[in-house]
DNA sequence: TGTTAGCACTCTAATAAAGTGAGTGCTAAA
DNA sequence: TTTAGCACTCACTTTATTAGAGTGCTAACA
């Protein structure tokens, strides 16, 4: 167990290295107002921290720089909940304000916020789209052609596809299909969709329709879109301020993984309720080992959920960021509530 | 004038710049087997080549770089024209092949394409959105307070907003003026959308119903999204792997221009037909002076047009770089000319 | 027994000095 | 007109030197 001497210590020298960077020496530390002992006394104490396995050194004489396991216990035990400024909380409030009423636009504004008032790289996993209800198919007619599909979520989700109409059918059938695929279809769950029309719908544009099999193909390529949970992501250039990626390899690892949208998407998708910190190897991908992931779930009124998540380095202002993105996704929580 | 042989020299010299991005030395070129003067005449010629503006020296005893000048003339009199490679045909004829519908996705794929076979960053804008017409409006109501509304262009765009629906409104006033607004805004530019509203529907709407105040002022909201013409880009982390960008503030800066769509837009909004090449200071912002832009247009068989660019150091291989996008830029064309 | 002053030691980072090599310009001869 | 030859330039690399920040250890002190 840790004395209160060396948990001051231990936050004083991270607190120190998440602000500048560079390696904390005994003497800088011994300086500041809350420390009242002499650099002698702080640099044993160092030597027990870094013996303990908080602390690092970057080579035999440098100052100290926090370990993994030092960014842990911080965030687990010495993190005081932070007050947000009143320009982070107006900053956050007047987007919100204006009342935005697709869940689009609140998801990438939010998104942009959060990289704006950090500096880190904000990823947002939308809600599970495939678990979203059908509404309403309705079906446009362009030109003699081609016709667009739109098809209208429960949450107000909207997805459409251009497909070409067979020769063989003309705009009466199609009106007819459109109602006929409206009955049955309303209320049932996207990744539903193909089975459904596969058992039900089938017999039934069979009995409506007479080019039901050329129809019926159409149909498919025109509804079965992939429903990709979709991933959001503001500041990608903000890896680019953090001295720890000076190195453009780093960076570009770095970008590859975040545009590997499915494994980021089931990276994110894993946490539970709460705000969530998983700190360099605690990450699955390589590239990330410099990182710090901090995820928040948001809901969406009903059983829906999705995930708020900010990627910066080990060195990232927690205490900040941990605060920041709980406020943002209870703000997105309370938003979504209403709509629903 | 040019002599045959400096045409040459500056051709062979600006070609080995572009693959190696090191300055060029008399010896170097004097070796080339198409080069069979000595190291000491080409010495000579280089020095006339410089006094003419078309090369540069980084330092007093360096080989020579190509001024923008240089490639200027290079681009417009020493370029032959350049077969594309097989794999790049392919690559090309194969991302076209599966027919795409939406515009989007052909763009979005288009934008993949010409950044993944160049590796530069490349930048389309697509058509004025302004100008398609509307083809039909429907709005589906989600629940008792809120409902979609869904725009469908002749050229098979899709807008969607959500919005409040007035409690003092049922469900057969809301179709009753939807099928107003549909019989008279049909066919109408999105751009004279509002005015039309202003002026035609207003008394409409008042004649038919009892709530036409309240009803009016949710459906401006509803309607008046912004119709802003997009940006698609693609291969945007390609700059950090070109030499000339290792200095990170030059990227830095490069990325906050990319990101001023608007700006950008209007850039490439620019040129007329044909494909268009500015170098270096030709740009018009200054973190550009380092770039050059292709930008070629493409049309969407009705009269509308947007543009394809491809943005990259001013030492760029611009012979295949212009092949590419021609081929590209009339793809598209060709792909879009069945749609409409 | 905990704390601290003092000192030798370590290692980085910055600066200077020396050497290397690619490249040039000029001259004079072919 | 071309080219061989040579002196010269300048960036880049290597090596040395130094300054400074920091550590660990010891011994004295409260």
């Amino acid at each position: 167990m840790l004395t209160d001497r060396q948990l001051l210590i231990l936050q004083v020298i991270i607190d120190d290295f998440i602000l500048t960077a560079q390696p904390v020496g005994s003497r800088s530390i011994s300086k500041k107002d809350e420390i009242t002992h002499s650099s002698a006394t702080i640099r044993n104490e160092m030597a027990d921290l870094e013996e303990l396995g908080f602390l690092e050194k970057t080579h035999s004489s440098s100052g100290r720089v926090p370990s993994e396991k030092g960014y842990r216990f911080y965030v687990d035990h010495l993190l005081s909940p932070l007050r947000l400024s009143n320009q982070e909380l107006t900053t956050i409030r007047q987007a919100f304000k204006d009342r935005m009423m697709e869940f689009e636009r609140v998801v990438q504004k939010s998104a942009g916020i959060l990289s704006e008032l950090t500096n880190y790289t904000s990823i947002i996993l939308g809600p599970e789209i495939f678990e979203t209800k059908l509404k309403q198919l309705q079906i446009v007619p362009l030109n003699d052609q081609s016709a667009i599909a739109i098809l209208v979520t429960d949450t107000g989700h909207v997805e459409h596809r251009a497909f070409n109409i067979p020769v063989e059918i003309d705009h009466s059938q199609l009106e007819k299909m459109v109602n006929i695929l409206n009955d049955r279809l309303r209320g049932v769950p996207l990744v539903k969709l193909y089975e459904k029309l596969q058992t039900e719908i089938y017999d039934l544009i069979e009995i409506h329709t007479d080019q039901h099999e050329h129809a019926y193909s159409y149909l498919q390529a025109a509804l079965l879109d992939e429903h990709q949970t979709k991933l959001y992501i503001g500041g990608k250039t903000n890896i680019l301020m953090q001295p720890e990626f000076k190195d453009l390899d780093k960076v570009r690892s770095l970008y590859a993984i975040i545009e590997k949208e499915n494994e980021m998407a089931d990276l994110l998708r894993s946490d539970e309720q709460g705000v969530h910190v998983r700190i360099g190897h605690e990450n699955p991908f390589d590239a990330m080992q410099n990182c710090s992931l901090i995820t928040a779930r948001y809901t969406l009124g009903n059983e829906q959920a999705g995930t708020i998540a900010l990627l910066g380095p080990t060195r990232m202002e927690y205490n900040r960021v941990i605060s920041l993105i709980n406020v943002l996704s209870k703000q997105m929580t309370e938003t979504f509530r209403g709509w629903y």
